[in-house]
RNA sequence: GGCGACAUAGCCAAGUGGUAAGGCAAGGGUCUGCAAAACCCUGAUUCCCCGGUUCAAAUCCGGGUGUCGCCUCCA
């Protein structure tokens, strides 16, 4: 497969160290609140990419960090660690916090059928490894200690910008409010591997170290992570966009010192969802949750259909409309599928086979799920049997995970109920949501409508109207609902 | 100020030198007492702009413009 590499800026043929073996690093959250749906367009858009490399043929080992320390929200002394912040919030410990974001964290993947990577690994499970590899960079002189952290040296690298073309002069350092320069270090560009000195006292996690009492800095914990899960050669870093400098550019930096010899080839970089006024962002503006999208009535699968509509390398523009319009596509292309009968004939192999071509030459050319969607809709046209088109869509759907089969059975069984009580009750079925007084109403409207007594059956609706109650009629009965 | 990505119909988009896929929305039609649903039909003389190369450019080259992101909190 071919994929756009960040570290070259060029679409480059897919390779790993261990041919038909992938070893897959991605950067997890740092749980310290909820994701919004932002911070998970890129985890659907790495499992896509995950499933896709497996449904391809490929061995995936496929790791990932949390955040649960050292992430902190400036430079230098005066960074607050963003989870002493979140427990301060909501008065309660560092670890219950990380605890609780993190269960909040996979309950949400799961809604978008984002599978559990095979390795997940919270970063303070892992302190002595980082105190191993801080102790390594030292003693390999690409790190000192100053003022009491120890601070990895940049000027000791022969290429420390890997993936944009900086002139450190250039750099403006404290671009940012709030952003203070750090007086311990030799070179703007340097870094904190670990911290003994915190301004704020009620820093809780702490550890023992050769520099004493303190934590980790941010980056290497995902240095250090891959390094124990994937080995020292790892063949895909994902992450979003925003992670490219400094926290990528400081994992290779490190990992590549450490190991003597280079690291990682192909980085995947997700861009981000945006709104119309710019970056999403938990500070400001609306704080869009995959509860509230549910809340609203969405379907999370259809947000992923929304991500999937998109390519991973634009900035996709999240808009309540935009949403609309895929839920309402996600629906559709459901209630076709649910059109399919099931179990009869013979599965077409070479239709078959043609069609995972194609959406593998899609998919294949730097992940193209826009194309990989369309590639659904080509299975429902296909000139085959039903039987055919099913188990295409069952194929491709191991790559895309929209739930297509599942779905259209719900769908299915649920129409096959509303026909069978229809039929059952002489062909007046009410279905609604529960309230036996609305339930009369509609059923009083039916009998109107069915003795032809038209006047009042719309007399009846206009009533259920004024209350905000809507109803419309299928081939099988009644259907109200709350608008 | 520096660096990077992107720019195709109302919206999401495909397209990688051979004459603009697909989806959503919209409009028209069939059907239904009316609606809804379903099904059928309709869409860019043109791909941000200006030059250039070529028999041929949305695609290649040069120069602009715009939007977004990064430059030590972010996925």
């Amino acid at each position: 497969m071919y994929l756009y590499n960040s570290a070259t800026r060029k679409k480059e043929e897919f390779q790993t160290h261990t041919p038909g073996r992938v070893e897959m690093y991605t950067c997890g959250p740092t749980v310290y609140h909820f994701a919004h749906i932002g911070n998970l367009r890129s985890y659907v858009m790495e499992d896509v990419l995950e499933k896709f490399l497996r449904w391809s043929g490929y061995d995936v080992d496929r790791v990932m960090n949390i955040t649960d320390v050292g992430h902190l929200s400036s430079d230098a002394d005066t960074g607050e660690d963003k989870m002493l912040k979140g427990a301060r919030r909501e008065h309660k410990t560092v670890m219950e916090i990380a605890q609780y974001y993190t269960d909040a964290f996979f309950a949400d993947c799961a809604k978008l059928n984002i599978k559990i990577p095979d390795v997940v690994q919270p970063a303070t499970g892992l302190i002595p490894e980082f105190i191993t590899m801080v102790q390594g960079l030292l003693d390999k002189g690409y790190a000192y200690v100053a003022g009491g952290n120890v601070y990895f040296d940049t000027s000791k690298l022969s290429r420390y910008y890997i993936f944009n073309e900086h002139d450190e002069e250039d750099l403006a350092v404290g671009v940012r409010e709030g952003v203070e320069e750090d007086g311990n270090k030799r070179n703007k560009a340097d870094f904190v591997l670990w911290f003994t000195k915190s301004k704020f006292e009620d820093q809780a996690l702490k550890w023992d170290s050769p520099w004493g009492v303190g934590y980790p800095g941010w980056h290497i914990e995902c240095s250090a992570i891959s390094l124990k899960y994937n080995g020292e050669y790892l063949d895909l870093h994902c992450g979003g966009i925003d992670n490219a400098f400094p926290h990528h550019t400081n994992e290779i930096a490190q990992s590549e010192s450490y190991l003597g010899h280079p690291w990682c080839k192909q980085w995947f970089h997700v861009h981000h969802l945006v709104t119309p006024e710019g970056k999403m962002s938990k500070s400001k503006g609306e704080f869009l949750t995959v509860s509230l999208l549910e809340e609203k009535g969405y379907d999370p699968l259809a947000y992923r259909f929304f991500c999937l509509q998109s390519h991973y390398r634009k900035a996709l523009v999240f808009t309540w409309e935009n949403l609309d319009n895929a839920q309402g596509a996600y629906n559709k292309l459901i209630a076709r599928i649910a059109a399919l009968t099931p179990g009869g004939g013979e599965v077409d192999q070479a239709v078959l086979q043609a069609q995972r071509e194609k959406f593998a030459k899609a998919m294949g050319n730097d992940l193209n799920t826009s194309l990989g969607v369309t590639a659904l809709y080509d299975a429902l046209k296909v000139k085959a049997n039903d039987e055919t088109k099913l188990a295409i869509l069952a194929d491709l759907d191991r790559v895309l995970s929209l739930s297509l089969l599942e779905k259209a059975a719900a769908k299915r069984e649920a129409d096959a109920k509303a026909k069978e009580s229809s039929a059952a009750s002489g062909g007046i079925t009410v279905t609604g949501e529960g309230d036996p007084a609305i339930d009369a109403l509609v059923l009083q409207r039916a009998q109107a409508k069915k003795a032809k007594n038209f006047a009042e059956a719309d007399r009846i609706r206009d009533e259920l109207k004024a209350q905000g109650i809507e109803v419309v009629d299928t081939k099988d009965g009644a259907v109200w609902r709350r608008v």
